[in-house]
DNA sequence: AGAGTTCAGTGCGGTGGCGAACATATCGAT
DNA sequence: ATCGATATGTTCGCCACCGCACTGAACTCT
């Protein structure tokens, strides 16, 4: 299978100052990204960082019982690894593509060297970093106050922000590991949404047919993730 | 009131190398933090940064019907306003006392230009800053998946962790507000703890009698975040 | 075409935490 | 010693979500 995606399609990678441009482009592989591949596995060394161009990928905690539960979502305007340039070198969580598609990745050796020595990279990183954290804080007080539905919604714009166009292929079974609850509340959530003309799906593909309903639906979690991504890595970054 | 504690009682001023000690020396200012004091609000720029020696601060989110969750607690090991050097200047999260003490603060200005010039300071509030992360997603988790009593056995053990002795100063009222859940709630977790022996309290006073207890009750998520501190910011740092 | 597998929908009892209202107990100030 | 404020204990109905068991429908493979 052959690259069909440009690397700046990715918005860091889109952002890099064009000295720093130059000499990551030797250096990015790119990689294709099924449906539920491992980027990382909790408490191991990463080999690589990802940017993902068309793909999404989740990051979540997967507790002693089995259970799981996702903490937060990186596409094309992130990338999967920033526990390598944190000095961790490992995270006890996991990272797992959540919907297919492709992305561009460079050896942890060299995005360290470049992470250290060049501080355009640096602060463009933590920056991303710092959105990061908030949208896994938030994801936190989701969970504590808000009901499935406005989960639902908020996980469905979420994904929507990180690919274009309005489908998703995605079961629900899927989707409630990710939410971390049961297959049957989101059977019951996504009939809800689809009363109300919000979506249509079908055998593990959802269309969003109306969303701003969507966002009057959910709760505020899903307006200030997105605030602050979009202060803290300014569309022209990405230009 | 005249400071009564060493800056080095803090666990990431204690690590410091011996050059930057002698600059930011000088720099630092003893503060009283009574409690519910402010440290930063939700979206404001930070004058900042605290170190506590002897308080708790916990990080928490504010929804706009007024309820409240915490995502994070901050004591001697660790640091207040991480989105200065991240590059954010602020955050959408409340910085609050929740346990009264004392600290030392260092300028914004200084903290960024001592950021940006010095590798081992860098390094070394990177790697806290993963370790905070780290906490993040794993309240997110247990907000998901633990009853109440599993979680509020992990919050004393994660305010013990930052305070010496086994006393806290702490209402029930106060524990529901960081917890995100009802008062009546606490109440009752609580009292299945004195029942068993675990903690003992009587308005506002909480003395944890069976540590070992805790930990047995509690769900993993305190051992996973205690283990990650440990890992990230061993104790050698400290000496 | 038929068999097996994957996905979605439904029903039912159980329960943990919610919201509200109220009862008691302890502390501190005058 | 009394009073008000603060902190804790108790009750009751409610509802969202859980766990489980099962049905039905659609796709896939040979």
């Amino acid at each position: 299978m052959p690259p069909s995606s440009d690397p700046k399609a990715n918005h860091l990678l889109a952002a890099l100052p064009a000295a720093e441009w130059q000499r990551w482009q030797p250096q990015l592989e790119w990689v294709a990204m099924p449906l539920g591949q491992v980027m990382y596995e909790s408490g191991r060394p990463m080999s690589h960082v990802y940017f993902p161009t068309t793909s999404i990928v989740s990051l979540l905690y997967v507790m002693e019982s089995g259970a799981s539960a996702e903490i937060a979502v990186v596409g094309q305007e992130g990338l999967v690894g920033v526990s390598l340039f944190m000095g961790g070198e490992s995270t006890p969580s996991r990272a797992v593509v959540q919907s297919a598609g492709e992305g561009w990745r460079l050896r942890a050796a060299v995005l360290k060297e470049e992470f250290n020595n060049s501080h355009p990279v640096m602060h463009l990183l933590l920056r991303y970093t710092q959105a990061l954290i908030t949208q896994m804080s938030q994801t936190a007080v989701c969970n504590r106050h808000h009901s499935l539905d406005q989960q639902l919604c908020r996980w469905l714009l979420l994904s929507l922000d990180r690919l274009q166009g309005s489908d998703l292929v995605m079961t629900q079974e899927l989707i409630a590991n990710m939410l971390g609850v049961r297959r049957e509340g989101v059977t019951e959530a996504a009939l809800n949404l689809q009363k109300n003309g919000l979506i249509r799906y079908a055998r593990g593909h959802i269309t969003v047919l109306d969303r701003p309903g969507l966002e009057a639906r959910t709760c505020e979690c899903y307006a200030v993730v997105k605030k602050e991504y979009d202060r803290l890595l300014p569309d022209r970054l990405a230009s």
